[in-house]
DNA sequence: TTGCTATTTCGCGTAAATGCGAAATAGTGG
DNA sequence: CCACTATTTCGCATTTACGCGAAATAGCAA
C-alpha cells in the first residue's frame, strides 16, 4: 500500500496547508462548519476589511478548501474538504499531549 | 458536542498548518513515515543545504509536528503527530474529486 | 587540549504574504 | 441608462518567510 508521492501531489498538499496557515482563515472555516455563509457574514466574524476577507476566501478557494456559489448579489461560501475539521480536533488533542489514536482523528 | 474554539487553539492550529505549508517540509514528513531519520538523511532527501533543512526541522518541531532526540553526534527526528499522514491521503482524494467520506480520512 | 563530525544559529539579501483603501466589476431595481 | 449593493481586484507599504554560507555549538576520540 506504499504509493509514491509525486511532486505535483506534494505541491498541492503544501498549497492546502499554506492556505490553512492563518488564524483568520481558520476563523472563517469555523464559521462555515454550520453551513454556507455569505461574505458579509464572514467579514463580521473575522473583523477585517472586505478586501482582506475576500483575499482570504480566494486563497482558500484556490486551494480547494472552500467552494463558492453566486446567488443574486451575494456570494456564498461553503467547506469543500470536510476532513479539515476532524483533523483539527486531532491537532488540539495532540497539543494537550493526549496522543489520540490515529483512527479517532476523523471519527 | 459544540466546543468553542479559543484564540490560543486557533493560533496553534495555524502554526501547525503553516509549518506543513512547504513542499520540502512535506518531503521530510514522507521520509519520516518509515521511522526516525538523522538530519544527514533528510538533507540527502530534500537536496537543500544543511542550514536550510535544519531550519525546516526546527519549524516542524516548534509546531509540534516532529520530535527530536540526540544520540551521540547525531540528532534523530520522528513524527509526533501521526494523523498528518492520513489527513494528506484525504487531501489527495479531494484533489481527484473523489469526495471521500470523512470517516475514511484517518482509517 | 586539539581535531573532527553533526547540527544549529546568525546575518543578510531576496521573495512572498498581509492588510488596507481606492477603484473596478457584477447583479438588481427603477 | 442610472443608482445602489455585494464582492473582487489593484497598488502599495510593511512584515514575514526563504535559502544560503559563515560562524557557533556540542559530542566524541586521540
Amino acid at each position: 500500500m506504499k504509493t509514491r508521492v509525486t511532486l505535483r501531489q506534494r505541491t498541492h498538499r503544501a498549497e492546502v496547508f499554506k492556505a490553512l496557515g492563518h488564524p483568520d482563515r481558520l476563523r472563517i472555516l469555523e464559521e462555515l462548519t454550520d453551513g454556507e455563509r455569505c461574505v458579509c457574514d464572514l467579514v463580521d466574524a473575522v473583523g477585517s476589511s472586505w478586501s482582506t476577507v475576500s483575499r482570504h476566501l480566494s486563497v482558500l478557494k484556490e486551494a480547494g478548501v472552500l467552494a463558492d456559489e453566486k446567488r443574486g448579489l451575494q456570494v456564498f461560501y461553503r467547506v469543500a474538504l470536510p476532513c479539515v475539521a476532524t483533523f483539527m480536533d486531532c491537532l488540539d488533542a495532540g497539543m494537550r499531549g493526549e496522543q489520540v489514536e490515529v483512527r479517532r482523528c476523523c471519527g
